[in-house]
DNA sequence: CTGTATCCCCGAAGATACTG
DNA sequence: CAGTATCTTCGGGGATACAG
């Protein structure tokens, strides 16, 4: 970020275990880092849940809705736009009458699992002590 | 969470890869999950760049503050205090005159470090794409 | 130096009505 | 069925003053 030597995207994780962070760290580096942007991303309060269910299957539009108590339409609208701008849930619209849509992980959302199931140990991990 | 048959909590992650989430999540499941609180405390807008700070070597409150640019005392005492709240960040007073307070990682925090790398390889394997 | 107490603002999230 | 549009509400975060 502050760099502009590399052509990989540096955030506050890779530069605090790699090169050090700054002496001062400039206010705009923390909020344009990707990691806390993932971070908040999925810590919104409907998102890990919809992902986790995605993970099991694809779900329709109402299929979810029905099956998030308490979520509202534009709660849910706007929670599978931000996955799917993020690349981590595809849609997929059946041309029926009336349309179907159906979400789905991508790869790239599979691939989160991983990650995701080690934050999940590690909290684990910390509730048992 | 629902079961209530285990000594471990259930969590929405752990639910979804193993046995399944419910038919119908009841409200207030997934604000319980203690996975989602850690992702949005993870995702608060001071959260991480305090968290690798203190991975490079313990600070001191003012030093912190300094350091960051354009955080609030306020702030900087809440993030701290939740960090220590769960056990992330441990609070060492030095009874001189000025009192010194110096903040450090403890072992769990430092635990959190690997799960957080992981999550950090996934975002920037993203960007490249 | 290391905080706490108070007030304020703004954007995220909810409720509801409407539409292709 | 699968959304969008609009209004409102609520709480995270900032500014500032004060304290041990």
């Amino acid at each position: 970020m502050s760099d502009g030597n590399t052509d990989v995207p540096r955030h506050i994780v890779s530069e605090a275990l790699g090169p050090g962070l700054p002496a001062l760290v400039p206010a705009g580096e923390y909020e344009a880092c990707p990691v806390t942007q993932t971070l908040q991303m999925l810590g919104d309060k409907w998102t890990l849940l919809v992902v986790m269910m995605l993970a099991e299957r694809p779900h329709r539009y109402n299929e979810l809705r029905r099956r998030v108590e308490g979520i509202s339409q534009r709660m849910l609208t706007r929670t599978l736009r931000v996955l799917e701008e993020d690349g981590i849930v595809t849609r997929t619209v059946f041309p029926t009458v009336p349309p179907g849509v159906e979400y789905a992980l991508s790869d790239r959302g599979r691939d989160l699992l991983v990650p995701l199931a080690g934050l999940a140990d590690w909290v684990v991990r910390g509730q048992a002590a």
